[in-house]
DNA sequence: GCACAAATGCAATACGATTGCATCGTCGAT
DNA sequence: ATCGACGATGCAATCGTATTGCATTTGTGC
């Protein structure tokens, strides 16, 4: 059934893109090329970035980045567009645990640009505890 | 007068120190390391680093990461404490000229997060065409 | 099976961030 | 003014992630 996902999407559904999938879809938090290489070992790591790369391009994922400035990707929602008007969520990152997590229930909010600035894509991270770890 | 402000926060104001703080009092647009070093060479990228860092550290300056992950440094405002209740701001980030901007007067709108997530900081960067770029 | 295109793996490279260490300069104590 | 401590600077080396080049394998249509 991931093959549908995929295939629908015009993507040849391969063992290692299989995987891939799956692991997104097995987890919610988003993870960086490291982290997935680790997780798919010992699929090389050259084929996990271009697979990422046309998951983002195919809108399978999106990139965000981290408080590191490291790009780390999510699943899109079915829903997703991926374009700015459209869908953009905020993200947030636990300084405690290290994760990344879409909050796709929070939209980023319509802020007002000064004259002549005209939006197209936003990245928002928000850094703090998460829920998980602050306990509350 | 530069000796001042560095004084104020706690920073010997050194050569290299005071040539850095100019820069940035004489173009509001966020620097890379790397364009700081080219328009203040021949000084060495090292103390540069070093000089951002300690800025950023005594409330000087602040970082942002821009839309490919690079960090960037703008000067605080002057009411500037750093802080992500006080005075977030966002960041437009121009993919026609590649400049990064502060929007001081644009403030992080209040995100509603879900249950027991807790804030503390926040990078928001909005990527799309700056006033000068857009014409209009 | 054959021809061609896509996908994969491995090595090498690019480049920003960061550190280790030697040297230099400033400033207070003597 | 001299000495000594400590901070500041410079240079080289290293780390980590992103990205590309190229050879090889795999998949697909004919
Ligand atoms: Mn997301
Ligand atoms: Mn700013
Ligand atoms: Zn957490
Ligand atoms: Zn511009």
């Amino acid at each position: 059934m991931l093959d549908v996902e995929l295939v629908k999407k015009e993507i040849r559904p391969t063992a290692v893109r299989l995987r891939v999938l799956e692991q997104f879809q097995s987890d919610p938090a988003a993870v960086s090329l490291n982290e997935l290489e680790e997780r798919l070992q010992p699929v090389d790591r050259t084929t996990l970035f271009r697979t990422l790369k046309m998951f983002e391009k195919k809108g399978v994922v999106h990139a965000v980045h981290d408080e590191n400035g490291i790009i780390k990707y999510a699943l899109c929602a079915d829903s997703c567009r991926c374009s700015y008007s459209d869908h953009l969520h905020v993200h947030f990152s636990c300084k405690r645990c290290k994760k990344t997590t879409c909050l796709h229930d929070v939209q980023i909010p319509e802020v007002m640009l000064p004259q002549g600035y005209v939006p197209q894509d936003a990245n928002v991270v928000i850094k703090g505890v998460c829920n998980l770890c602050s306990g509350l």
